[in-house]
DNA sequence: TTAAATGCAAAGAATTTGCATAACA
DNA sequence: TGTTATGCAAATTCTTTGCATTTAA
C-alpha cells in the first residue's frame, strides 16, 4: 500500500485529493509505526501549517472506511492509527504506558472459544489490553 | 459484602461517613447488577436531589481506592462500576450494544501464554471487548 | 460550476478539579 | 474545632459538527 494506492482508491470513490489530504496521507505512510491523530497533524502542519486537526481527523475517517486504516483504543489516551496491514493485538500497562505488540494468533483458542460459548465474535484490535508490564508487575 | 463492611472500611481508613456517602453506598449495593455514575446519581437523587453527579465521581473512586468496586470501560460509553466480588468479563457488541459476560476463566489460557511470552500480566476486567453478537454477525 | 473538502470555532460526552461552604468526628 | 466531604461551576481531553469559504474536477 503506497501512496498511489491510497489516492487511486479515494478517487474511485469520489473524493477529491486536496494539497492537506496529500500531506495527510503521506505522513501516515511515513509513520513507520501507529500514530495519533495529533502527532498526525504536527507532521502534516510542518508543510502545510494550516490544516487542521479536524480535517485530520475528517480525513482518518474517510481511510478508515476505505479500509486502509485501522484504529485502536487505548487506556485513556488519544486512539491510534495504523495500516490495515500492520494488524497485531496492544498490550498496555496501566502503570508505566508501556506498549507490547502480540501477534493476533496468540488470541485464536480464545477467540474460537468465545464464538463457540456465546456466539461472539471478538474484535480484540479494536481495544488495547490493558495489564502490567513485568517491571511495574514486580513492583507492586 | 453489605453496607456496614463498606462503612468500617471506610472509617478504617480516615473517612467520612456523610448522607450523600451513605446513600451512594446503599445505591450501589442495591444496583445488582454494574452502573454508570450517572445511573448511580439519579438513583441516589430520590432521597437526597442535592448531591452531585462530581460528589459521586469522587465516592466512586475512593471505595474504588478500598478495592470494593471496580470500574470497567465500555466502547464510547461511560464506564461502569460494580462489587469486586462480581467479577466477569464483558463482551460488548459494537453493532447493537448487546453485552455478555463470560466467566475469566475463558481466558486463562491465553493469560498464561502472554505472561510467559511478554511477561505481560492482562487485566481483562478493565476494558470490556468490543465484537459482534451471533446476530450481528451474521448481517454483516 | 458545483459538489466535496477545509478551517475555524463551538459543541459534545465523560470525567476531573478548584474553591468556598457545610458537616462529620 | 479542624479536617474531610460536598455542591457548584468551570476546566480537561479527545473527538465531532455546523457553517461559511475555498478548491478540485
Amino acid at each position: 500500500m503506497n501512496e498511489t494506492d491510497v489516492i487511486s482508491a479515494l478517487r474511485f470513490h469520489g473524493g477529491r485529493v486536496t494539497k492537506a489530504r496529500r500531506a495527510i496521507i503521506q505522513s501516515l505512510l511515513n509513520a513507520k509505526n501507529h500514530i495519533t491523530a495529533e502527532e498526525l497533524v504536527l507532521m502534516v502542519k510542518q508543510k502545510y501549517p494550516a490544516v487542521h486537526l479536524s480535517t485530520v481527523y475528517r480525513n482518518l475517517e474517510e481511510l478508515e472506511k476505505l479500509g486502509i486504516i485501522r484504529h485502536t483504543h487505548f487506556l485513556h489516551s488519544p486512539a491510534i492509527y495504523h495500516l490495515e496491514g500492520q494488524i497485531h493485538i496492544h498490550l498496555v500497562c496501566e502503570i508505566c504506558g508501556k506498549i507490547v505488540e502480540s501477534p493476533v494468533e496468540l488470541f485464536s483458542p480464545v477467540s474460537r472459544e468465545l464464538k463457540k460459548t456465546f456466539g461472539f465474535s471478538i474484535n480484540f484490535r479494536h481495544f488495547a489490553l490493558a495489564g502490567r508490564c513485568s517491571a511495574c508487575y514486580e513492583d507492586n
